[in-house]
DNA sequence: AGAGATTTTCATTTTTTATTGAAGTCTCTG
DNA sequence: CAGAGACTTCAATAAAAAATGAAAATCTCT
């Protein structure tokens, strides 16, 4: 039998227990608003970082390849999540964490829930149609239904601006 | 050349317009609180049905599994979506879509929402004795950090069960 | 302009998640 | 009280999503 293989990755560098703490906190964090685990995982690892980071960096202490690295970093600019800073003699670009942690909650309203929401409530109007042609029976109770539905909606909407509100001040 | 090959499944009842818009409604709205596809689809299938649906009509209206009609009623269930009606003479239970929409959404909110907050907060805690023992230069940076997050936090925190009030009445 | 460094893109592979299908359990009924 | 119907469970499979790795593109400095 030979000598035991080496199993764990050498190629990161061990990260600290806060910085893990962190990572873990905004991995769950954004999972919960759709965006995939190696997002949070920079975003963690920026967030206790105190100096910017290039993506090589983010490579190595994660241990995620590059081009994770460039899609993840892609999504958080898109969000507003992290900015680049000037590092004067590095050609390389330097991340930093935006704190403003509104920020990713209003994206998400504004462009998951908000969407989703007026879609809904189109697809109410074309069911309203279709119902409209059905048999009385079914009409009735179809058509109290979707009235329902369209209320809780309409109130649901009419929510956002005032949560957004909430969570930026 | 053959006679082209029947491609349809044969084996689910078609679908009137309605229904279709209704299960495509509900699988977006449910994927949204992190419930699958098949969920999703049994739930439009009868917020539109004027009848109470046996599990058998469900997967055969569907065309999915039994074994996937019954995990997917199990979840409903257990979020109060949909409650089991009796019929006489008949052994199998039928199931009507709770109409009570704010069900999922406090169960979402209580279940998902806020024991993620809460988790989040320990971690801070922890994350925060962590920084405590770290050089003065790094502390700082990473304290005024958690500080922030943890603010943010139990603000979300202090807004949930007003959203629930909101939601349910 | 061109060499080297950095970053992006995307086809392929890996990982994760959801669905199936068959065996198992329970419960009515004849 | 046996057996058929109704439902559940879970290991195996399929589908979907994310990560990799390498090529292509872009950039920067001389």
């Amino acid at each position: 039998m030979e000598a035991a293989p080496a199993k764990l990755k050498t190629n990161k560098e061990s990260l600290s227990d806060l910085e893990v703490e962190s990572i873990e906190l905004f991995i769950g964090f954004f999972k919960l608003i759709g965006l995939q685990k190696s997002v949070g995982e920079i975003y963690g690892l920026l967030f206790v970082s105190s100096r910017a980071l290039a993506m090589d960096d983010i490579v190595r202490r994660l241990g995620i390849s590059l081009g994770a690295a460039s899609q993840g970093l892609k999504v958080l600019r898109s969000v507003g999540a992290v900015k680049s800073v000037y590092t004067p003699g590095d050609r390389r670009d330097h991340y930093v964490a935006d704190l403003e942690l509104s920020k990713f909650a209003s994206a998400f309203i504004q462009e998951e829930l908000k969407p989703r929401l007026d879609r809904a409530l189109e697809r109410i109007g074309t069911m309203q149609n279709l119902a409209s042609e059905m048999e009385p029976e079914d009409r009735s109770a179809a058509g109290e239904r979707l009235e329902r539905l369209k209320h809780w909606l309409e109130r649901g909407e009419s929510m956002l601006p005032w949560l957004l509100k909430f969570l930026v001040k």
